[in-house]
Order: C-alpha cells, then structure tokens, then sequence
DNA sequence: TATGTATGGTAAC
DNA sequence: TTACCCTACATAT
C-alpha cells in the first residue's frame, strides 16, 4: 500500500512511457469497461501525483483519477525507461509481499545492485509483466505481446511498447477538469507539489488550532497529503513526539519540523523507491535493520520489539481502526 | 477451502 | 464508531 512517495514514482513512470503516446484501453475484468471505452485511442498529455492519489490528463480534457487504496497496484511491462533521477522503476509497483517489503523496487537496493538501471543512467529495458520479489530483473525479450492478462485488472493502458496494467484500486474514475481540481483542493499540501515554505504555513497553521492528536492529523489527507501508517508512525517516532498530544499542544518548532522532516523522507522515497526511515542511524544499525526486509523501520511493525534507543518495548495500540506503533519511553 | 492480514478511504449509523 | 469495498498471498484446517 503505498504510500505518497510511490504515486510520485508511478506517474513519474506514466510521465516517461505514454506521455505524449495514443493509448489503447480496455477493462479485462469489466469493471471499468465504460471508462476504457471513452479512454481508448487517446493521446495522454499529462502525469501528475497528488498525495496518494494519481491524474492523468488525456486529450479532450478527460482526466482519470487513481487510488490505489490498500490493495492497488500498477504492473508495468513491456519497454520501460528508467527514471534518470532515481535508482529504478520497473515491474509491479505499489503492492508489498507478505512481508511488508515494499515492492516499488522489486528488483534493486539502495545501492543499485541487481537493478537494471542505476542512478544517472537511463536506459531503457524489457521488462517482464509482475516483477516479484524473485525477478531477477534480467531483461525478457521472449514472450507475447501484449502479456497475458492475469488475475483481476481493472485497466489496462497500452501503447505500442509498454503496458500497464491497474489492480485493487479503491477508486478509478474518468473526471473533468473541474473535479480534479475540487479533489486537489481537497488534499492538504503535498511537498512536491506546492511551494514548501507555503506548504509549512499552511501545515502549521492547522495543526496547532487543531484538539485532535497529532498521531490521527498526520494521517489525515486534507492536512498533509501523502502520510500512511508507515511514515506516520517513524516521523512521530523522529520527532519523539507522543502521538496522542493534541495537534494546538505540539510546540510550533516540532510541527515546522515535522513537514521539514515529511520533505526529506518523501524526497528520499521517490529517490529510493522505498520508505526510508532510519537514514540518520549509523551505518552498522542500518545494515542490520536492512538485512531483516520488514524489519527496516525504527517502530513501525516493531510491536514487543526493544525500540532501538532505549530498549523499552514498542507498543502497538489501534487508532481509528489503524495500528499505530510508538515507543512510550522515547516518545513520552 | 477457509481465514487473516495489509502502507486506505468512504459512507452509513 | 462500524461496515464495507478492493486484491493477493501466507497460514491454518
């Protein structure tokens, strides 16, 4: 389930491979038949990632909004360029294993290893459809075209090289201008959206006339878009911050510095393809937490777990049907 | 085969 | 607050 940073690289990866290309649509599941209908055979023009939701532009001002929700994903295949920016973007993006790796980057580390770009050298490859965990990555010039459909897809967007496919969306929707801005006027600032000085004012300003907990604000899109579970929980953690301390009671430092601190961990996310957290542990710490896939985080999913400061066990606790992980001693 | 779980969000009560 | 939606996969029976 991704979070912001993985939209940002989706409509990146849109932006690269059918911007500016005629798409041929289709609903294989037909639950969006209509909508792929009016899809079909249009230029798209434009990518744009909004927090966790994603629109793309297509000729004839229709837009069409993504969310992937909890379960959605894209599986791009087919010829897909690498994002010169970033380290990879290949295969199936959005989804996790069952071991709560992230599978924006199914086939690369941080270092670049076993991916089949890396960082500042675009190229482009041949991808197979549903990049796993187990893909080596290894360019597959074999194979059909278009791939074969499998499981439920909900859109599959194709052009002459590359294709992708939309699983477990909580929303597919064709909107019109209008209501693409009534949904981004909706979310609260995304930090690669907006100006960030500005993002912070307007960050700042609702939290602290806020009564709610800071725990539940962060995770409230129309106060800062892109936060989920993960990020929520490691950015309280960063800022030793209790999460149950009403949003009016945070001092005002701590919550310029928390939208400071959702900036970088946003910006190394979209760089990474994974939800960094613990990129100030030292290095040892980190190759430890590293080795352990979901074990990468300084409390998220760490419940009984010794908090890696002070030893004192993390405590998981449900908020709004959510889990939320802190450390009670650190985060006081 | 059934159940449980997940990085989310909405609408109804 | 609860119910419900969406999908894939691991685990249990």
């Amino acid at each position: 389930m991704p979070e912001g940073h993985s939209v940002h690289r989706i409509a990146r990866q849109f932006a690269r491979n059918f911007v500016g290309r005629t798409v041929v649509a289709s609903s294989p599941q037909g639950r969006f038949a209509e909508g792929a209908a009016a899809l079909a055979g249009r230029e798209m023009l434009e990518a744009r990632a909004v927090g966790k939701q994603m629109f793309l532009r297509f000729d004839g001002d229709i837009w069409l909004r993504v969310h992937l929700g909890m379960y959605g994903a894209w599986d791009f295949a087919g010829v897909i360029d690498a994002d010169p920016t970033i380290a990879s973007a290949n295969g199936r993006m959005g989804q996790t294993n069952q071991r709560g790796t992230v599978l924006d980057e199914p086939i690369m580390d941080a270092a670049g290893e076993n991916s089949l770009t890396s960082i500042g050298a675009p190229r482009r490859a041949r991808v197979h459809v549903r990049m796993s965990e187990q893909t080596t990555g290894l360019p597959d010039e074999e194979g059909t075209w278009p791939p074969p459909v499998v499981g439920q897809v909900r859109l599959r967007l194709l052009t002459d090289e590359t294709c992708a496919d939309l699983r477990g969306p909580t929303a597919c929707e064709l909107q019109t201008p209008d209501e693409v801005a009534a949904s981004i006027a909706k979310l609260g600032p995304d930090p690669l959206v907006v100006d960030l000085a500005e993002g912070e004012e307007r960050f700042t300003a609702r939290v602290r006339r806020a009564p709610t907990p800071i725990g539940l604000l962060l995770m409230d899109q129309s106060v800062v878009s892109g936060i989920g579970n993960v990020y929520r929980a490691e950015l309280l953690f960063r800022a030793r911050l209790n999460p149950h301390t009403p949003g009016r009671d945070v001092p005002e430092e701590t919550v310029r510095s928390l939208w400071r601190d959702w900036t970088r961990l946003l910006a190394i996310g979209v760089e990474t393809g994974q939800m960094m957290t613990m990129d100030d542990l030292d290095a040892d710490a980190y190759r430890r937490a590293m080795a352990h896939r979901d074990d990468r985080h300084w409390v998220y999913h760490r419940a009984g777990l010794p908090c890696r400061v002070c030893g004192t066990a993390i405590v998981v606790e449900e908020a709004a049907s959510r889990k939320l992980y802190w450390c009670p001693r650190c985060q006081a």
